[in-house]
DNA sequence: ATGCCCGCATACTGCGGA
């Protein structure tokens, strides 16, 4: 089984390029980030067409999370239990999609960008990832389905997946609490399975300043296992063609191969 | 080196993205 994760930034924009790439690549399930859309808005028909269901969590024009899947698709839940909302009072945001496809456990995830430092959201971000920690504890039991964690982490773990570390001082994606809460997921169980095969590449490539062209980017786009996920995983790899030309989302989609 | 930012919204400018 193949199993993608990729921010798409705006689904409606880009869903023919996002099915093309669905229908040449093999790929039996795709979590996607951004779709900026609401449920009824989502393009299902051209999914369907090319033989995969879809289920979609968006609620306005700002994130919105999706898994389309040619293997079945049950048990969908709109939010990992204790999600956090953004704001004061707290709203809901369209941040996190979870569905069972062929016998596995898929999350799509999108995790709030934190945009700087002293900025509230960044406090959101940490404590979004602290509740997903949580929640993955529970993921990890022996009676608990293969469960993968995939998506938008907006935090590059360690400073060779930047472009230039000197660059992101004092940002937000490379901070020590940012980093600090995907080791946390670690400690509950869970294992990094993308990098192992992509040593060196990055996930994302900023629109501005030719940073695809210079290849200035960042590793964002991660796939997390629990331990019965992890062990059936035999490959992953990021399709870098696909940020080049007009009409490219900024990221670039990462597929992971399992045995399955 | 695959190209000098993009998508959205009561829209001709501002916001969010990272």
């Amino acid at each position: 089984m193949r199993i993608a994760t990729w921010n798409v930034n705006s689904i409606r924009a880009r869903v023919d390029r996002v099915t093309a790439w669905l229908e040449r690549s093999d790929v039996d399930v795709l979590a996607m980030q951004e779709t900026k859309c609401k449920d009824a808005q989502f393009p299902v028909l051209p999914f369907e067409a090319a033989g995969y269901e879809v289920v979609h969590h968006g609620l306005n024009q700002w994130n919105g999370v999706a898994i389309a899947s040619r293997v079945g698709v049950s048990d969908v839940e709109p939010a990992f239990p204790g999600q956090p909302g953004w704001g004061e009072p707290a709203a809901a945001e369209a941040r996190a999609l979870g569905a069972t496809c062929g016998g596995v456990r898929v999350w799509s995830l999108y995790v709030p960008n934190g945009r700087e430092v002293a900025d509230p959201h960044y406090v959101y971000k940490l404590g979004w990832l602290a509740a997903l920690r949580d929640a993955a504890k529970e993921w990890t039991s022996p009676d608990a389905p293969p469960t993968l964690l995939v998506g938008d982490w907006n935090v590059a773990p360690r400073d060779e997946d930047v472009w230039d570390p000197a660059f992101f001082e004092g940002r937000t994606h490379v901070t020590a609490p940012e980093r600090d809460a995907l080791t946390a997921l670690e400690d509950v169980g869970f294992t990094e399975l993308t990098r192992a095969y992509t040593e060196g590449q990055f996930t994302y490539w900023d629109y501005t300043q030719l940073r695809f062209p210079k290849r200035q980017g960042m590793r964002i786009d991660l796939a997390y296992g629990s331990p019965s996920a992890a062990a059936h995983v035999v490959g992953a790899a990021i399709d870098r063609e696909e940020r080049k030309g007009k009409g490219a989302s900024d990221h670039a989609p990462v597929v992971l191969e399992l045995d399955t």
